[in-house]
DNA sequence: GTCTATAAAACGATAGAC
DNA sequence: GTCTATCGTTTTATAGAC
């Protein structure tokens, strides 16, 4: 249980604790039927029945399914961003705990990364689904956390640890391969994961 | 126009020619459509008025619109398939006029390629859009296009011009690199359009 | 070959009971 | 806070006219 969640449950009454669950739980069903089924192709009524809710008690909660899409690719993409920030170090390690973070939760949110690709920049933006303001802060989402892997490997060129010439172009190589992973990869276990994260890893470096 | 079309157009009656081209229409603009809004998101109403057709009219050449989603994909494998399979030479050149084929494909079809993606893997996938049969079919074409950058490589390595270790993970790599393309450029002419081949390339060749 | 008309189902969303 | 009932729309698909 994450900190705040201990607090709120001392403090606060419990229909408003629940309320705050709930409001969780219906994203985390979001999360789980948009990635398995396309935004499209996910009704309120299997995301409300995964967590044995009628579709129409949906509406208490979420006023419509483009919320829904909004809560549920802003919940990922900040949680990835927060602990991408988390990664520190010289350039090469930075980077590579970096390629880890993203590797690991890209396969435990598995095969989220098409719809918020699609959301981002795809089908699903290009029909606008979402409002303009939602967009833009999806976006700057998305574009805080290239920033982070440009910064990293601007400063290893500049400290002579990387000898790649573009940053940009080597930025993108590097999370098309890490964001493809998950289509060709199916690692069962942790020594497997492991395995295949170091394989994964040493690849990206070579760009480097 | 293709060699069968030449020969179709002396031999077969109009009517027959008509139908046959109509379906090729159809197929294209399902491919836009498609691309564009997602399956689920095109409607077979967009589909048809794209090529000035009610959608009623469709029913008159394809049965329903899982087979549109078939036809559309298969098209686009195939298409791809024999321009990869055009590639010939020493493996570095060979890899290399595959590398700018697949960028030039994927940039014509601009976009259809998260589409086939979860066709083959993903969302359409694990919801059974297509038959078995269908999919297997579909499979087995990527598996053929995946087995010809395999073989470049490993002859590559063979012949000492590469020095990869893990020719599956390299091969997937290059893939990623050169999926994810289409979703942060956008080079507008061809002159820009070469530069970004340039670096790209240059950048899959790092990994070999 | 393409159209109109329409069936049948699914979906997003709302209203109101409890 | 959750449910039932229902509305309005959209969508796939069919039947039959021309």
């Amino acid at each position: 249980m994450s900190q705040s969640a201990a607090i709120e449950k001392q403090v606060k009454p419990a229909f408003v604790r629940r309320r705050s669950n709930r409001r969780r739980e219906i994203i985390d069903a979001a999360i789980d039927q948009f990635s398995a089924r396309g935004y499209d192709g996910a009704t309120l009524k299997d995301i409300a029945e995964a967590i044995d809710l009628t579709h129409a008690a949906l509406y208490y909660y979420y006023k419509s399914k483009d919320v829904l899409l909004f809560e549920a690719v802003s919940l990922i993409l900040n949680e990835l961003l927060d602990t991408l920030k988390g990664c520190e170090g010289a350039p090469r390690a930075q980077l590579k705990s970096m390629m880890v973070a993203q590797l690991t939760y890209q396969f435990e949110y598995h095969r989220a990364m098409p719809l918020i690709d699609s959301v981002l920049f795809g089908a699903h933006s290009r029909r606008g689904v979402l409002k303009d303001e939602q967009s833009r802060y999806l976006r700057q989402c998305q574009k805080d956390m290239i920033g982070l892997y440009h910064s990293a490997v601007a400063a290893g060129i500049k400290s002579g640890e990387f000898t790649c010439k573009d940053v940009r172009t080597t930025v993108f190589s590097i999370i098309g391969i890490l964001s493809h992973a998950p289509y060709w990869a199916s690692p069962v276990n942790d020594k497997e994961m492991n395995a295949f994260v170091e394989k994964q890893t040493d690849i990206c470096f070579r760009l480097l």
